[in-house]
DNA sequence: CTTGACCTTGGACCACGCTCCAGGATGTAA
DNA sequence: TTACATCCTGGAGCGTGGTCCAAGGTCAAG
């Protein structure tokens, strides 16, 4: 069966090598093998995988949360990993819902500047700089998305 | 004119002291002026802009590109301020797009699932597992977020 | 004047997600 | 065998967005 050295599996996955070190230390991918010189050999399975992990990124995983999710695969136990998917799936949809507020915030800035003439009919401006802040003025923004630390 | 300590404003803003100084290092927010002992005071201005600041956030504006966005307001560029909203606008409506496709993977492997019985029944393991990806697989990946560094 | 809350600065530290480097070993093709 | 690409490990460094701490100064009330 054909494997892949590290620099090959990079590249079909358009990553550079040092991360794909950094998911292996991160406990998101392992080498099939290695060889007795300890070069890292992957096989399409791992390619798959970590295409997987940068898809799940562009849709604003986090790796911990790529890992549990990973980890579900490796779980026997078909009603948890039911479960977790559900959790998941709740919230994605909870983050779909606030990307839609946010965007319906900027559509109404956008749409309601003019995109020329005088500052004061810009209400993205106005948001910015005024007291009438209205037009921007969302929700509270408890659910920051990078944990409060 | 009624000021305020960087105590109070933080408190308004629902933000910490700290998170006041490091916007004020990061050139995103200076006090109105500086009592003799050097005490920041802001005025409502101050507040307004932190404000804005909190929102851009949760809108998905890096703290760069807020400072950007408080420049053009500077500047009274409208059209130009206009295209980086409608900049924006574009990129939220990608990311709600994406994580529809997986919300969508996701309600379809949550929804094969008998929740029981052999692993080999579970879609969703054999999704994330195997060679078979395809109830996960989404386009390439192109529009990282966090900058290729 | 004392107390306690509030403020100052400078700098360390954190998590995240990489990215790069040094020094050395290995693989492969000519 | 030589040459060159590729790989190894360990650890440092970076940008982002904070958060915390020490050592000390200030403010307002009683």
């Amino acid at each position: 069966m054909e494997t892949l050295g590290i620099g090959a599996l990079a590249k079909r996955a358009g990553v550079r090598i040092d991360t794909v070190r950094y998911y292996e230390r991160s406990g998101l991918l392992a080498p099939k093998t290695r060889l007795q010189s300890g070069y890292r050999r992957y096989s399409g399975a791992e390619l798959t995988r970590l295409r997987f992990i940068r898809r799940a990124q562009t849709l604003g995983f986090s790796l911990k949360e790529i890992r549990e999710l990973l980890a579900l695969s490796k779980s026997r136990d078909v009603a948890r990993v039911k479960r977790a998917a559900q959790a998941k799936l709740a919230d994605v949809e909870q983050r779909i819902a606030a990307l839609q507020r946010m965007r319906d915030g900027l559509a109404t800035l956008v749409e309601a500047c003019p995109g020329h003439g005088e500052p004061t009919d810009c209400p993205i401006l106005r948001a910015l700089g005024g007291e009438g802040a209205d037009l921007l003025d969302l929700p509270p923004a408890a659910a920051r998305r990078p944990g409060q630390n």
